[in-house]
DNA sequence: CAGTATCCCAGCAGATACTG
DNA sequence: CAGTATCTGCTGGGATACTG
């Protein structure tokens, strides 16, 4: 579906243009959940196997603590991730993705190629548009 | 400017750890630049033909007359929005949505085939979770 | 170790008056 | 019509001291 292909246009009125609200509309959901800063990061850090909450720490470059912790909260709210805490001293909690999650991650995954493919094309866009907008 | 964009990931199976960043990383650039409240909504608006600013004011519920533009200057900006101006009187302005944002939004369709199948287990998992947290 | 509590700031976002 | 300018509140997010 790489190549050629430019059938991309919805064409018909009616239904599909409701539908692509409705698409729209259903994105958002996804994104309001999924789009934070740092969501995405730690989903791929839990993918393989649970992980400590220190280790994400060091892990997910840059983050917070209070993050970490807040958008942990939410990805578990929403089952995404499941936390695991095992009652020992030092206490010991694990966290992992769900299998909801990885298939999150795939999905996403898809916008991956976009990015590849157009990279070069958005900068560009960047640049003339800079340009455009430097005559001052 | 782009160097062939070094791969660090593919291939072996031992480097999927590397790739999920490197992925992970990719999905945050475009979360970045149409993560955003309104852009969704106005690619989508501007996909089957060109729309005026006053119709995308009206259309896009919500929608505050200032974080239009910024949008649309941004989405203008990525080039994933095209803004031809008649210079008539009065002025007439349009916007379309350009064949990469097309692209995108095809590619951000296949969140919309995920939230449908776990709608239910999302709202599920939120009322266990608040149900579990509601000991107050 | 795995958080919470607190303070603080920058940028997002709403409302709306004004203008070429 | 298609914006810009401006004021302002809200929330995401950083830093860090403290605690079970």
């Amino acid at each position: 579906m790489s190549q050629g292909h430019t059938d991309v246009s919805v064409q018909v009125d009616g239904a599909e243009a409701r539908m692509g609200d409705a698409r729209a509309c259903t994105v958002r959901e996804v994104l309001d959940r999924v789009g934070g800063k740092w969501s995405i990061g730690i989903i791929v850090a839990a993918a393989r196997e649970p992980v400590r909450f220190t280790e994400l720490e060091r892990t997910i470059d840059g983050i917070s603590r209070r993050m970490l912790t807040l958008t942990l909260r939410n990805l578990e709210r929403d089952g995404l991730l499941t936390r695991t805490v095992y009652p020992t001293v030092p206490p010991k909690v694990e966290y992992r993705a769900t299998e909801m999650a990885l298939e999150l991650y795939e999905s996403l995954v898809t916008l991956t190629a976009w990015a590849e493919r157009h990279r070069g094309a958005i900068a560009a866009a960047r640049d003339a548009y800079d340009l455009e907008h430097s005559r001052a």
